[in-house]
DNA sequence: TCTTGATGGCAAGACGGTTTTGCAACTAGC
DNA sequence: GCTAGTTGCAAAACCGTCTTGCCATCAAGA
C-alpha cells in the first residue's frame, strides 16, 4: 500500500498483522490510513509468501448407490452457504469439490484443508487425505473412527431423545419411526437413539426403512403402510423432511386426524417451515448453518495450526408446531 | 521446477506455455521430465504473475421474498455442481457467494468474474458489477436487457413447444400450465410460449399459477384445484418437476388415470427422474449441468479476452415415459 | 572472410506481499 | 562517559511464475 502513506511496506504489514515491534501510536496511523485508502492486501501476493492456497475443499461424501437419492439438497445448500460465508470471512475461498476428481496429491485442485460432508465408512477419500495429511474436518463423524479426530455434528442422539421426549410428553402410545438404511453416522446415531428410547420406555421400537429416493412419494408409501398396521402408530419421527411431509399427505388421504390421531415430528433445516400444504410440523432443527461455519471454523484453525482436532457438538433445537399440538402431561421436562 | 533437470527456469516457462522461440525438441524434453516429476506449476504464482486471483464467483439472484421459496436445490446443485468441475478443469476455482456480501468492489472477495444465476429484473447486484465492469455471464437472461450481453440459457421457448407438440400429438384436447410468478426469464418464457401456442392451436389457456413454496403439496393444491373445474384439463405441463410430483399424487387421490385420463409433462433435471412413486413423468430435461458448465466456459473466455460477449442456448430433451403414454398419432413431428 | 539475420537460451525484473536481518537512536546502569 | 540493552523502522531476501531484454551461436548472403 502507498509506502506514500508516511511508512515502509515493511512497518505497514507489521502494523497490519500486529507483528515487529512498533509502538502502538505507529500502528493505529497506519490502520487509520488503511481504512482511509480501503486498502486491502492482496491476497494472492499474501498466499504465495504464506505458501498456500488460501482454498478450502468441501467435498459432499456418498456412495455411488445413494448418490442420486441425495435429495436431501435442501440440507447441503444450507450447510454450504453458511461454510462458503465463514470462509470468506476469514480470507479463504471455499471451492466444492466433485467427490470423483478428489482432492488427492495427484490430481485436483492444490487446497490448504478439507471438509468431507457426512462421510460413508470405508469411503477411500477420507483415507487418502489422511494419507496425504491434508488438513481434514467430517461433518457427521466417520463410522467406526477412533476418538482425536476432528468433527463437526450434531448431538442426534440427545435431539432424537428431545423429540421422543417431546411426544412421550404429549401422550404417544406407540411412536414410529421413519428412516433410512445406515450409511452414516446421523443415521445410526437416531436409530440407535431410538431404540434405547424404546427401551427405557418399554415401548415396542416400530422402524420403517425406506430405501427410495427420500421424497413425498417415499414417505406416502412408507406412512400409508404403518397406518394399515392392526396396530398403527399414534406419532410418526420422521428422520428427514419430505418423508414427514409424505406422511402428512397419507394421513390426510386416509382422514388420520393430525394431531389428534397422528403426532408427527422430523428434522429439518430451516427452510422446511411452511413446505408442507398442512398442518404446520414439529420439527427438529439440525441448524445445518452452524454445522457448516463450525466446520469451516475448525479447519482453517487446524490449518492454521492452532489446534490439532477437535470435537464440536451442534446442539438441535425442537421447534413445536401444529403437528404435534396437544396438551403436554405435567411430567418429564418442560419442552 | 527443479531447473535441476537441464535447463533454466525461463525455458521450461516457455516450454510449458508454448510462449517463446524453442526447438520442438526442447519443448518435448521440458514436458517428459515435468512429467516424470510430477511437477505442477503453483497456481499462486502463476496467479500473482498474472494479475488475477484464479476465483470465479457464483450468486444466485434471488429477491427476497421468493429466496426461501427456492425449492428447487437440485436443479442449483447440478448447476453448481458441474460449474464448480469446469472450473477446476481450466485452472480456476469457483467460489459460492452469499448474494448479500456481494463481489462489489467495497466488500467480498476478490474474483475474476461473476456467474448470476437466474437474474431478477432490477436485481441491483448486475448494475453493481456492470459499472465494476466485472466480467459476467447470467444463466438466464436479465428481463429487459438489450442484446449483446452474455448468458446462456435454456431455449425454453422451444422447449415448452416441444412439450406442448408432445401433449398434442397425443391428442390432448385442454392443456393446463402449472407454473409460477413471472420474476425470472424462464417463467416469462415458458408462459409466453405457453400462451403462443395456444393460440396456435385454437385451445383456451389454462394457466395455474403458485406463489406457494414449490412443493409436492402446493402440486397437490394446485392440480386439485385445475381437476374439480366444470371442465378439467386432461393434460397439465408443470414448469417445476415437484409441482408435476403433486399433481400426479392429486390425480391419485381423486382416482383420475394417468395416462389415460391426465397426461402430465415437467421440466426436470438429470435427477428428477424416479422420484414420484407414481408412473414415471414424461421430462422436458433442462439439463442444469450443461448451464453451469457452458456458463463457466463462456466466463473464462471473457476474462482471458478470447471473446467480449456470447448468447448460449443450451437445448432441452424431451424424454418420454409413462405419464404420457398414449400412441401419438402420424400428424405432426415425430418425438 | 565479414556482415546480417534468425534462432536458442539465459538472466533479471515484476507481481505484492511476508519475514528476517540489520542498523540507528535512545535509555539505562555502573 | 562508556557499555549494554531496547526500541523503531527500513532494507533485503524470498515465495514461484511470467515477461522482457539481451547475449550467443550459427547459417546464409555479400
Amino acid at each position: 500500500m502507498a509506502a506514500a502513506a508516511g511508512v515502509s511496506v515493511t512497518t505497514v504489514s507489521h502494523a497490519l498483522n500486529g507483528k515487529g515491534r512498533l509502538p502502538q501510536e505507529t500502528r493505529d496511523r497506519v490502520h487509520a490510513v488503511a481504512k482511509d485508502l480501503g486498502y486491502r492486501p492482496n491476497a494472492t501476493a499474501r498466499n504465495l509468501a504464506g505458501g498456500k492456497t488460501g482454498l478450502l475443499g468441501l467435498v459432499i461424501s456418498q456412495p455411488a448407490t445413494i448418490r442420486s437419492a441425495l435429495s436431501d439438497f435442501a440440507y447441503f445448500t444450507s450447510l454450504t452457504a453458511a461454510a462458503s460465508a465463514a470462509a470468506l470471512d476469514r480470507g479463504y475461498a471455499l471451492v466444492l469439490t466433485p467427490s470423483d476428481i478428489g482432492l488427492g496429491a495427484a490430481v485436483g485442485v492444490a487446497v490448504d484443508g478439507a471438509i468431507v460432508v457426512d462421510p460413508v465408512e470405508g469411503d477411500p477419500l477420507i483415507q487418502e487425505l489422511r494419507d496425504a495429511s491434508m488438513p481434514l474436518v467430517t461433518t457427521g463423524r466417520v463410522v467406526g473412527d477412533d476418538p482425536g479426530r476432528a468433527w463437526v455434528d450434531n448431538d442426534h442422539v440427545a435431539g432424537t431423545r428431545s423429540a421422543l421426549d417431546h411426544l412421550g410428553r404429549r401422550n404417544a402410545r406407540r411412536i414410529a419411526l421413519m428412516t433410512t438404511p445406515t450409511v452414516i453416522s446421523y443415521s445410526v446415531d437416531v436409530e440407535r437413539a431410538y431404540r434405547d428410547w424404546c427401551a427405557d420406555h418399554a415401548m415396542e421400537p416400530l422402524v420403517s426403512k425406506t430405501d427410495q429416493q427420500l421424497t413425498e412419494s417415499a414417505g406416502y408409501a412408507a406412512a400409508s403402510e404403518l397406518l394399515s398396521l392392526p396396530d398403527p402408530p399414534d406419532a410418526i419421527f420422521a428422520s428427514y423432511d419430505r418423508l414427514a411431509f409424505g406422511a402428512l399427505l397419507a394421513a390426510n388421504a386416509r382422514d388420520v386426524a393430525v394431531p389428534d390421531e397422528l403426532m408427527v415430528v422430523m428434522t429439518a433445516t430451516e427452510s422446511s417451515h411452511g413446505q408442507s400444504s398442512g398442518p404446520s410440523v414439529t420439527a427438529l432443527d439440525l441448524h445445518p448453518k452452524q454445522i457448516g461455519q463450525r466446520a469451516v471454523e475448525l479447519l482453517i484453525d487446524i490449518v492454521e495450526e492452532r489446534v490439532e482436532g477437535g470435537e464440536v457438538l451442534v446442539p438441535t433445537t425442537i421447534i413445536p408446531r401444529a403437528s404435534t399440538k396437544r396438551p403436554a402431561t405435567g411430567r418429564g421436562k418442560r419442552a
